[in-house]
RNA sequence: GGAGAGGUGGCCGAGUGGUCGAAGGCGCUCCCCUGCUAAGGGAGUAGACGGUUUGUCCCGUCUCGAGGGUUCGAAUCCCUUCUUCUCCGCCA
């Protein structure tokens, strides 16, 4: 969400950055309803004022007894009342206008971000670790899960449909024993707060970060009034939606592993096999609030503690810049993790950190308040997984395969495994 | 799901139609007094938006959970909605 006034005051800036997103201009559109709206504020506001003050003089003429005198104000100002009425309802119209344009316009993308169309204008980052290499052919991560007997979606279609899986033994522990991992990482020594959030949402939520209401069709949506989150990034975002934090709070840093739902709509027929894109995947999201002056570090940081799971886990990755055309619809600055899959003999991604700025701040209205300082500012938001729990079991699967068809377990997993170090078939 | 009670400024808490943006207290800022500390006295202390000016001045409008409505006038009355608490029922 995009603030009127420095919209008005930097429209050149405002349509520039429009423009590397790949959208049309649209400040002189705002602009004109602002315009209209300001006119129209200013002949409600007066009479308004009027009508003020002569309520103040009928309230004094009716503590004085001046029945006549209070009589004759109340009919001169009768004739106001109407033109106030339409004015407000004006008003209301001008102001849902403005803010129905303002709210599915996306952030705008910070000047080191490449310009670009899609995933192929990304810029590598760096590339960490080395790729695996095998004396056999490597199998894709549903040919070792189903082999294993293990992973199965056939049954999981039975009674969901497409896009779902039904892990089972070793599998189904491995995934939480990646969670425990990832949780103890990030809360025990990157100091994340460990969170267990609302996976069912309102609409209000989803519009703070964003995802309403330019994209309902990617959430799956309740009988009721409540929403699936794709992301725990929308409850823990809105932890903080409607605060005034002390600036010695700040910054604030929560993690949670939740389930994540998506309707995949728009993306039929890519990554059909398999648990690469599924409508439900389980995920350990990290949200971070700053203050401005500090959320491009936070999100290096916030990067590094994503990599680091990558990095004790053995896997080969890299770290691409998103270039706008691919950033999503809140972020300023996005870097994501691409992990290397063996199997399918190319990097996927895994994470994706993300600085929103104070775009997501201004519409959950979240500020701090600085000691000494009159009024407050909006904080800085930024998310990214830490990491998505089902690709990373995908990458274990590939990187970790043995020429039997076994899984070795990665050393940094063998202490929530149960004593399992190596998955196979029984 | 049924019955009832609330949501007021950074916090606590008065206020049931008329100079209420809101008493009082706490906290905070400044000043005075007191040779440290403690205590005391005085003043100040919301935000958004608009106008004006770009001078951190002034004026106006809106905001007492949110959104509508009644009225010349609403924190106060009516409707809708969100939310908190208590009791009952149901339940993992």
């Amino acid at each position: 969400m995009f603030d009127l006034k420095w919209i008005r005051e930097n429209s050149e800036a405002f349509d520039a950055g429009l423009a590397k997103r790949g959208a049309a201009p649209l400040s002189i559109d705002i602009l004109k309803i602002d315009e209209e709206r300001r006119d129209h504020l200013k002949a409600l506001q007066d009479a308004q004022a009027k009508r003020n003050t002569a309520s103040k003089e009928i309230g004094k003429a009716k503590a004085s007894g001046d029945e006549a005198a209070a009589a004759a104000a109340i009919a001169e100002v009768a004739k106001i009342k109407e033109f106030i009425q339409n004015g407000e309802e004006t008003e209301r119209e001008i102001d849902e206008r403005i803010n129905a344009l303002l709210s599915s316009i996306p952030n705008l993308p910070h000047d080191d971000v490449p310009i670009g169309n899609d995933e192929d204008d990304n810029e590598l980052v760096r590339t960490v670790g080395e790729q695996p290499s095998f004396d056999f052919e490597p199998k894709e991560h549903f040919d070792i899960g189903e082999a294993l007997g293990l992973m199965d979606f056939e049954t999981a279609a039975k009674m969901s449909g497409s896009r779902f899986v039904v892990l089972s033994g070793a599998l189904a522990r491995l995934e939480r024993a990646l969670a425990q991992f990832m949780l103890d990482l990030q809360t025990g020594e990157h100091g994340y707060t460990e969170v267990s959030p609302p996976t069912l949402v309102k609409a209000n939520a989803l519009y703070g970060t964003g995802q309403l209401p330019k994209f309902e069709e990617d959430l799956f949506k309740t009988t009721g009034d409540h929403y699936l989150i794709p992301t725990a990034e929308v409850p823990l975002t809105n932890i903080v939606a409607d605060c005034i934090i002390d600036e010695g709070y700040l910054p604030r840093r929560f993690t949670a592993f939740t389930p994540c739902f998506r309707s995949e709509a728009g993306s039929a027929g890519r990554d059909t096999r398999g648990m690469i894109r599924q409508h439900q995947f389980m995920k350990v999201e990290m949200v971070s609030v700053t203050k401005p002056e500090l959320s491009d570090a936070e999100l290096e940081r916030m990067t590094g503690c994503a990599e680091e799971v990558l990095k004790r886990l053995g896997l080969s990755y890299r770290v691409m810049k998103l270039c706008t055309g691919d950033m999503g619809f809140g972020a300023r600055r996005t870097y994501d993790l691409e992990v290397w899959l063996p199997g399918q003999n190319m990097y996927r991604e895994i994470s994706s950190c993300s600085v929103c700025g104070d775009f997501q701040a201004r519409r959950m209205n979240t500020r701090y308040r600085v000691e000494g300082e009159k009024g407050g500012h909006f904080v800085h938001t930024l998310n990214g997984s830490g990491l998505a729990v089902g690709r990373t079991m995908v990458a274990v699967l590939e990187n970790y395969q043995q020429a039997d068809g076994s899984v070795v377990v990665p050393e940094v997993l063998k202490p929530y495994m149960g004593g399992i170090e190596i998955i196979k078939v029984d």
